[in-house]
DNA sequence: CGCCATTTTGAAGGTTTTCAATGTCAGTGG
DNA sequence: CCACTGACATTGAAAACCTTCAAAATGGCG
């Protein structure tokens, strides 16, 4: 039910370009002070910079999959991430959209992704070998700190977010969703009103736990209720 | 929506009573090996035994509230405790039920709680400083280890708990609730079959995002379907 | 322009909620 | 001892909301 099945990889796998040395330098990254390089010190970030991998991936190319051995956790970029979780009967459940900044693929002391994770749209991810990391990590009360404040952060915001699923009716779960949209984009410096979607209706529902008829309909009723006012099928402003 | 009101504190607030020093003692704790303090050397149970404060509260007694600024963080000793939240429209959500062992009241850099505690049933709590508990923390990765092994475990419960909520029918939100408490008490040495409830109806009904009516009729048809077999109203076997 | 993927809309059906009533049980007092 | 009470739980019927299945509309791209 809860548990998941072994994931047919598909044809996009490893096919993700390796970015130039020289344009994935750590000191040209624009995600990096909302990242967590952006806590480290000189020292830090160059050695980063030495072990990082950058990469390119296009529009729904697999980062990771659920049941693959952990050995890599990733930083966004640039671009946008969405972390899922296939079910045994074929259903996904999002369990998140990532922006740059995030970081992903850390778990208590599991050896294997519990979710997937996939690009939406052109997206810019490094990667960090598990070891290289936990060793920058165990020297590092700085980063260690700010791991532990994320994961509170990611608490926090599931907890809300099981609120909306649980308590809230579909337009309501909408206009969270793109209000909580607005405050991220805020947070990384990209106008807060009116917002772009980088995902689809089918990933919007498979987040709020609805159907895409569900999401499209509310989308109408809230156009409609002038809450929002759509400007093209990704785009809209919050009133 | 998500926001919270501010709450009117019931009768039983300040009324727990304190434990004698000598019965409180952690060499004495049932809960220690769960608990955080499990992973302590012995000069650090020593402190915490010296700091710490141990009260019994009775059921329904409140243990903090959201809104209230964060004093203290708290330990369940043994019995069981309730977070939650209130919504605007007085709704309850329940974000999760404790048990002898889980700690409590830490968050990502608030300085109030998000969430209200409070007891179900008879309950032994340990409350420890902010000031004393982070000064203890702050020099101990083992302590700050375990606290960030806790935040992923509990991180990935709430995936699944999302999942459960947003993706299955009544009748099945209810089993895998039946057997989320069969394997915490299992954890903690419990025998897992049967099991008891500790929350009533109308908790189950507010953590799982149902109606009281809804986990009543699931409850009878998971009976007439031989899923469960209930001893009493609060005890079960799962077949 | 035409194709294909995505989105929207329509109508019927299913699950849960709501409102209302009944049932159960432990505690209390006559 | 038994009726009464109040809290909690169960059951019933109608209504609300969402899903399902089906079809039409939109939009990007060769």
């Amino acid at each position: 039910m809860v548990a998941c099945p072994p994931m047919k990889k598909n044809d996009l796998y490893n096919q993700q370009v390796e970015k130039h040395s020289q344009l994935a330098k750590c000191s040209l990254c624009s995600a990096k002070r909302f990242s967590i390089c952006g806590k480290m010190d000189e020292t830090q970030v160059k050695k980063v910079d030495s072990f990082k991998r950058t990469k390119n991936y296009k529009d729904k190319q697999p980062i990771f999959f659920q049941g693959d051995p952990v050995k890599s956790y990733f930083n966004v970029r640039s671009g946008n991430v969405k972390i899922y979780r296939l079910l045994d009967d074929g259903r996904m459940h999002i369990m998140g959209f990532l922006y740059p900044g995030d970081f992903m693929g850390l778990s208590s002391d599991q050896d294997t992704y519990l979710n997937s994770a996939e690009a939406i749209g052109n997206a810019e991810i490094c990667s960090f070998a598990i070891s290289e990391f936990d060793e920058l990590n165990k020297n590092s009360p700085e980063i260690t700190k700010e791991l532990l404040k994320r994961n509170f952060q990611e608490i926090e915001f599931m907890q809300k977010q099981s609120i909306i699923i649980g308590k809230l009716h579909a337009k309501d779960r909408l206009m969270e969703f793109f209000k909580n949209i607005s405050a991220q984009r805020k947070k990384i410096g990209l106008p807060d009103n009116p917002i772009s979607l980088p995902m689809n209706r089918q990933d919007i529902a498979d987040y709020l736990a609805l159907t895409i008829e569900t999401v499209s309909r509310g989308i109408t009723e809230l156009k409609n209720d002038q809450k929002i006012k759509m400007i093209d099928k990704n785009k809209l402003y919050i009133n």
